[in-house]
DNA sequence: GCCATTGGTTACTTTTTAGTTACCACTATT
DNA sequence: AATAGTGGTAACTAAAAAGTAACCAATGGC
């Protein structure tokens, strides 16, 4: 009789993270918000090959799993910003890692610039 | 004129990173071959809600990262061997962070047991 | 001679995610 | 009176990822 679930604690949490920010956009969203806060277009403009609506969508999920804050200002025209919460600047670190790790493992590469394309894969511009 | 790339090469490790490890099933097979080797059968196992189909992918594209090792053996029934080669290795430690911040970030869920169902997130089995 | 076993593959369908375009509200500027 | 600027939303389409079921090859055991 076959279990139908992982019973490994540090797996579930693991399994958990990823869920949270273990996509395209979300990690890269925190990292550029990770000098203070900035504003929607902003972020737009810094990673210019994702789409409005994905942006939106990715920001209203993070801001639902507790990592971002979003205040909204009564202006003309609206400028809403974002900012880290708590339990994001605890993951910095971890992200910081993330990156270190690639630089380490793949040292032939050179990450001075990178394209996100189409198929949910990034290049790196000096690739071309 | 806008760009239409990204020019920071923390983020662009990041996001390399990412494309590597940054999905559903990857951070939980590379820890679950953290203690040695492993068969196909026994990660499908330990997985029981992954397809054959997904997890023979998964495994090609990490071993194509040059994160895994596959050794197979001319045996009938056929056995083959999973295992993590030394760049997986040094990502264990970021994993382990990956799963740390779940538990610090999250200290009223209980990660003993999760199920990873179809729309790509994970249930902890306590809350059904 | 038939069945079970392992580590897949193939063809096909379904689900999920992402992209595109057009639109809105409100004000300041030209 | 038209236009630009911001931070979205809605409807629709396209693409990517995942799931399902059937199949295969070779040997050992019954």
């Amino acid at each position: 009789m076959a279990r139908k679930y992982i019973d490994n604690p540090n797996a579930c949490s693991l399994v958990h993270t990823m869920n949270i920010i273990g996509n395209k956009w979300k990690p890269i969203i925190l990292y550029l918000l990770s000098n203070g806060s900035m504003r929607f277009g902003m972020l737009n403009t810094l990673i210019p090959t994702i789409s409005k609506k994905v942006l939106t969508n990715q920001l209203k999920e993070l801001e639902n799993d507790g990592l971002l804050l979003r205040q909204s200002f009564a202006e003309i025209p609206p400028r809403v910003e974002y900012s880290l919460t708590e339990k994001a600047v605890g993951l910095l670190p971890v992200l910081r890692m993330l990156s270190d790790w690639a630089n380490d493992a793949y040292p032939e590469m050179d990450f001075e610039q990178c394209r996100i394309v189409e198929n949910g894969k990034s290049q790196l511009t000096t690739q071309n």
